[in-house]
DNA sequence: GGGTGTAAGTGGACAGCTGTTAGCTAACAG
DNA sequence: CTGTTAGCTAACAGCTGTCCACTTACACCC
C-alpha cells in the first residue's frame, strides 16, 4: 500500500483518515512556527476570542502534536499573542493598501473607513480578537517588536490622515485637535461595526451611510465647494 | 460548642473556614434560585464573558453543590442566560431612574448618556456581558418573557427619547428618522465606552466631552437660542 | 407518637477538555 | 559513530457539564 516515498499522505485507517505531515528537514524547523501561527489565526477567526483557542486545537489543526509547539513558543499565551500580532500586521497592510490608492486626504480617510469596515465584515472573528479584547503582552514572549506595536502604529496612521484633512481645509477647522478627532472617529466606527457583529439579528441601516455621516459630522469630509 | 440553633455558621476548621448554608425550609426552595442568580451576576461582572462562568463556580460562590442548581435551571446555559436577563433588567431600571429626573428631552437624552456611561464605568464586566457578547437564547430555558426582551425594550426607550428631541425642535430636523439616529447614537456611544474597557492602557479624552460631541453633532442637542 | 411522602440538597463518578513536563524516537550532518 | 534537530507519546493535575443514587429534614396523616 505504501511506497514509502510520498511527501504527504492520508493513510486509510479503521477509524477514519489520519493526517500525516512530513517532518521538516534539518534547519527548517522554523517552518512549523509559521504553520502554527497560520492555523492559530484560523482558529482565532472562528472563535473571536483568544481565550477559546487552545494550544492543542492549534496543534491538531496543524497536524502536529501539542508539545511540538513548545519548540517554537514559550507558552500557549505566547503562541496566541504572536498570532494576534500577525493578524495586526495583516490588518495594517490591508489598510495601507486601500489608503494608498486615494487622491485627496478626504478620499483617503473614506478609503480607510471602507477598509476597516470590510475587514470587520469579512473577518468578524479576527476583528473581535484585534479590537474587542484586552490582550496583554505575556511577560515572556517570542514576538518581535514590530508584532507588538503593530496595533498602535495603525492608529498613528489614522491621526496622520486626520491631520492631512485638517490641513486641506476640513470643516472641523485647522485648529482642531487631530488626535481627539481620530479617537472620536475610531470610537464611533468601532461601535458601528462591533454592535453589528455582536448583535447580528437586528436590522441595521447601511454601514456606508453611518460611516459617511460619522466622517462628515466630525467635520472631516470635503469642505463646501461654494 | 454548637448549640444547634444557629441560623448561619462558619465553623472553624483546620484548613480554613468552611461556609455553611442552612438549607431552605420546605416550599422555599425558590430562594436558592435567586441566590444562584445573584452570585452568577457577580461572577459575570468579574469575568466579563458568559463563557467563563462555570456552574460549579456559581455553586461554590453560593455555598451549595453544583448539582443543586439543576433543581432550578435546566442547564448551565439556562442559569447564565437568566443571570444575563437579570443584569438587563437592572440596567434598564438604572437608566429609567436617571432619565425620569430630567426636565427637557435634551436633558433626558443627556441623562441617559450619563447613566449609560457610568454603568459601563462602574460595571465594565457587566457592560461587556450585556453589550459586547452575542448571547443566544438557549433552546430550553426557565427565563421569563420579560427577562428575554429586557434588552430590546431599553432601545425602544432610546428611540422614544430621540423622537421627543426632534419634536422639541432639535437641529436634526423634525423629518429626521428617529430610529436611524438612535442606532447611530447607540453605536457611537458603545464604541466610546467599549474601547475604553478593552484598551484601558490608552490615555482617552474625557468621556463626557466625547458623549456631548456625539449628541450635538448628531443634531440632538438643544436648538440654537437665537 | 409513628409512619410516609416529598422537597432540598450531597457526593461520587464519567467523559472530556485544558497547559505543561519528562523522556523517548527518528532522521540527518559531519 | 556522534550530536543535534524535529517531533513523538504518556502522564499529571486541574478544570468542565451532567447524571445517578443517596441523605436529610420537614409536613402531614393515621
Amino acid at each position: 500500500m505504501s511506497t514509502g516515498t510520498e511527501t504527504t499522505t492520508a493513510t486509510s485507517h479503521p477509524f477514519g483518515e489520519v493526517k500525516h505531515r512530513e517532518r521538516n528537514a534539518r534547519g527548517e524547523g522554523e517552518k512549523l512556527r509559521r504553520e502554527l501561527l497560520e492555523h492559530a489565526l484560523g482558529l482565532l477567526s472562528e472563535a473571536g476570542n483568544p481565550d477559546d483557542v487552545s494550544i492543542r486545537a492549534i496543534a491538531r489543526a496543524t497536524g502536529v502534536s501539542a508539545t511540538a509547539a513548545y519548540r517554537h513558543f514559550v507558552d500557549r499565551d505566547d503562541l496566541v499573542f504572536c498570532a494576534v500580532g500577525l493578524a495586526f500586521e495583516d490588518f495594517q497592510e490591508r489598510m495601507t493598501a486601500h489608503v494608498a490608492a486615494a487622491d485627496t486626504p478626504f478620499e483617503a480617510l473614506r478609503a480607510a473607513g471602507v477598509a476597516y469596515r470590510s475587514y470587520a465584515e469579512d473577518e468578524p472573528g479576527r476583528y473581535r480578537v484585534l479590537f474587542s479584547n484586552p490582550m496583554a503582552c505575556p511577560e515572556t514572549t517570542t514576538a518581535t517588536a514590530e508584532e507588538v506595536v503593530a496595533g498602535s502604529s495603525a492608529f498613528t496612521q489614522l491621526v496622520g490622515l486626520v491631520e492631512e484633512c485638517l490641513a486641506a481645509g476640513a470643516p472641523a477647522g485647522s485648529d482642531a485637535d487631530p488626535e481627539y478627532l481620530a479617537l472620536q472617529l475610531w470610537s464611533w466606527i468601532h461601535g458601528i461595526v462591533d454592535l453589528r457583529i455582536t448583535h447580528p439579528g437586528e436590522s441595521w441601516p447601511p454601514v456606508d451611510q453611518m460611516f459617511e455621516d460619522a466622517q462628515r459630522l466630525l467635520g472631516l469630509g470635503e469642505p463646501p465647494t461654494a
